[in-house]
DNA sequence: TAGTAAGTAGTAATGATTCCTATTTATATT
DNA sequence: AATATAAATAGGAATCATTACTACTTACTA
């Protein structure tokens, strides 16, 4: 693959930010440095980067998000403000259930746990966690 | 809520069938019935539905999917072919340690294990089975 | 130092979903 | 039953994220 001063700072931009942006936040930040980058070059770039191995992605309702974190790793997701945080939660499912009830090959899961961040949170659970 | 044929036609759609549909495949299945019902009028509906707890929604990939099972269930996703296979495998966490490290409140899961279905699946992993 | 194929900018097209509005309809009230 | 009215619908326009297209530019090769 041929060199590409786009492709430097567009990686430059996820792989520096654990914001887990969409492809329009790494276009706003990628003008910074090249001010006539186009739309198009930011989503072809994070595709190659993705398939590098280089960058992961996800989807989060409507939109693809980029985590420049390629480690193993599960995301908790605020429902109030829609805030990614990044967790060292393990999960774990019978891997070997499924190849045999299901006749089925994982590779990988996908891992969302949704509710409320610290911000959000109610005051009930805030209260239960005291009793 | 005042009752309406569309939205009853909507809703035995999604209920009778494990196929995992979108919008798109509801409204083609209800303009069966009903010759002149707009593509709206279901993405309403669905969204009524799904609010109302009778049937479920999940992301997936570029779409939202309607699943009439409403029982705590996770799914199988074959990446050759798209197929949503419903299991009845749990998977696990630490609830616990969620609330405590990180403060935050979890309410639910999205939960899918992405890999090769049973027409799909390579003939590596089938030897692997067997050894 | 020129040739060429990969990469880019800019813009048009697409696909899923939402929004808008005039018309229709379920239902509560005479 | 006839009427009023607020909710729901059909049909089409608008939006938003993403992809496709194409003429131009540029990294690398010989």
């Amino acid at each position: 693959m041929r060199y590409s001063y786009q492709r430097e700072v567009i990686k430059n931009i996820v792989c520096s930010t654990k914001s887990h942006p969409n492809a329009d936040w790494v276009f706003n930040e990628a003008k910074k440095k090249i001010k006539n980058i186009s739309l198009g070059t930011v989503y072809r770039n994070l595709k190659i980067l993705e398939s590098n191995g280089t960058i992961k992605s996800f989807h989060d309702s409507s939109q693809v998000r980029y985590d420049g974190n390629v480690e193993d790793h599960h995301h908790l997701k605020c429902i109030e403000c829609g805030t990614l945080i990044d967790t060292d939660i393990k999960s774990d499912y019978d891997r070997e259930k499924i190849i045999k009830n299901y006749e089925f090959e994982p590779n990988d899961i996908e891992f969302f746990i949704i509710g409320k961040c610290k911000k959000h949170k109610t005051q009930t659970t805030k209260k239960n966690k005291e009793l």
